[in-house]
DNA sequence: CCTAACAATTCATACGTTTGTATTATGCGT
DNA sequence: ACGCATAATACAAACGTATGAATTGTTAGG
């Protein structure tokens, strides 16, 4: 019954068997889902003991809470940066609809970019996925992500492209529309892939996608601009 | 070792049981996923004994592939006759960019339709995506389906739009992306309901979506005619 | 029209595996 | 030597499937 017992010496090694097995748990729960994945698999996965998941984390189930938190630190690390940087030049002041435009192409472009480029977004985006599909306990912890910081940002500068309020429902829909200019591209990969004969979104291939969500999002937002 | 011993008189009472457990099997395969459906589960919601899916279907494996194959007839029971009408209008001759583009916007506001509205969409959607994401050998069964036929008709009619060739990247692409429109509202409705306050979406708030859809539809459009 | 015989299907149950976890013992640092 | 972390093993529960009996539906002989 002892679970993480806090121990004040930090003890390296337990830190590291924590983080191989949540590592393990990022890969295997976000391409398997929650009950395709064993603990057997976890634990051979992280190389280690069998008996470490119910120890460290309390079971399974915390396993994979802990992978869902892991899951938003990332997200953080990943996008944090650009996305204080977005933040601060909007705080900044936003002289005109051109460049909150031209900042909603730049979080556009870095999303892809962490989305459909960096390798180690394939095995979040798949847990998030999954989430969204079938919600579990772990919904609210990825709620609160850097993903609805993001939403957040498009809201306020589609508000000043367009002159709605932030909260104005066809602008919190365009935000949820521009991401799905960029997730397509990964939930709907094996048919991408398989309809552009693609063995894997390599430099060039990628280069192209990114071409055609950047296109589409300054169309949408010129759209929005012009019409009020 | 006897699976669907192919009697010449077509018994009612066994059909009545497959087609009671390929439902079930659409439920909770397409919101839990394979394995977390037991056979339990399933004989269960159809109301079947356990042993009626190793003697129908040879085992849960054949039960699964029997399900996607009835969504396929589901998607082309729901989209074949809107598919065979743009078709045909197409055939007939495209004679303007602007005939092509009414042609697509019907398709959409039509699968927006069915994929957001129809209630029996739920199961099929879900399945759809989790074959998506980490495609099991029935992802072929599911890849030649209707919506590879809308993608193609999009070619197209998209071809019609740009000036360029229906196998242009570009024009591929831009088809995907057109789909990922429609498709985001519903893999991410969790998100989606959570961020605009809804508990469904309801008619006004499908009203709401589908405006949105189709108004980025649109700007996507002219921007493809426009730049050629 | 009835009924016995047969095949097709359904059912209750049992079997071998695999699952997640508990238990106990061993290694290791302070 | 003490406490924490790891390891090997054991165990109950749940899994998919196989098995044989019971039930249902169909068909042929009277």
């Amino acid at each position: 019954m002892n679970v993480r017992p806090l121990t004040k010496t930090s003890n390296e090694r337990s830190d590291a068997t924590r983080r191989r097995l949540i590592d393990a748990g990022m890969e295997l729960f976000g391409v398997n889902g929650f009950d395709a994945t064993t603990t057997r698999a976890l634990a051979d996965a992280a190389g280690a003991n069998l008996a470490a998941i119910p120890y460290h984390f309390g079971g399974k189930d915390g396993l994979y809470r802990a992978v869902a938190q892991a899951v938003i630190d990332g997200l953080n690390d990943q996008m944090g940066s650009f996305l204080d940087s977005v933040q601060r030049e909007m705080d900044a002041g936003v002289g005109s609809p051109h460049q909150a435009m031209a900042l909603i192409e730049r979080l556009m472009a870095d999303f892809a970019e962490v989305v459909l480029q960096r390798p180690e977004a394939d095995n979040w985006v798949c847990f998030v996925m999954r989430e969204q599909m079938q919600p579990t306990e772990a919904f609210s912890i990825l709620y609160d992500s850097p993903i609805k910081r993001m939403r957040d940002l498009f809201s306020k500068l589609l508000s000043h492209v367009s002159g709605l309020e932030p909260d104005h429902v066809r602008i919190k829909l365009t935000g949820i529309e521009l991401l799905g200019l960029v997730y397509v591209f990964r939930v709907a990969r094996a048919s991408t892939l398989r309809e552009m004969g693609w063995q894997t979104i390599n430099e060039a291939a990628y280069a192209e996608v990114r071409t055609v969500i950047l296109e589409s999002t300054r169309l949408i937002l010129r759209g929005l601009q012009a019409k009020n």
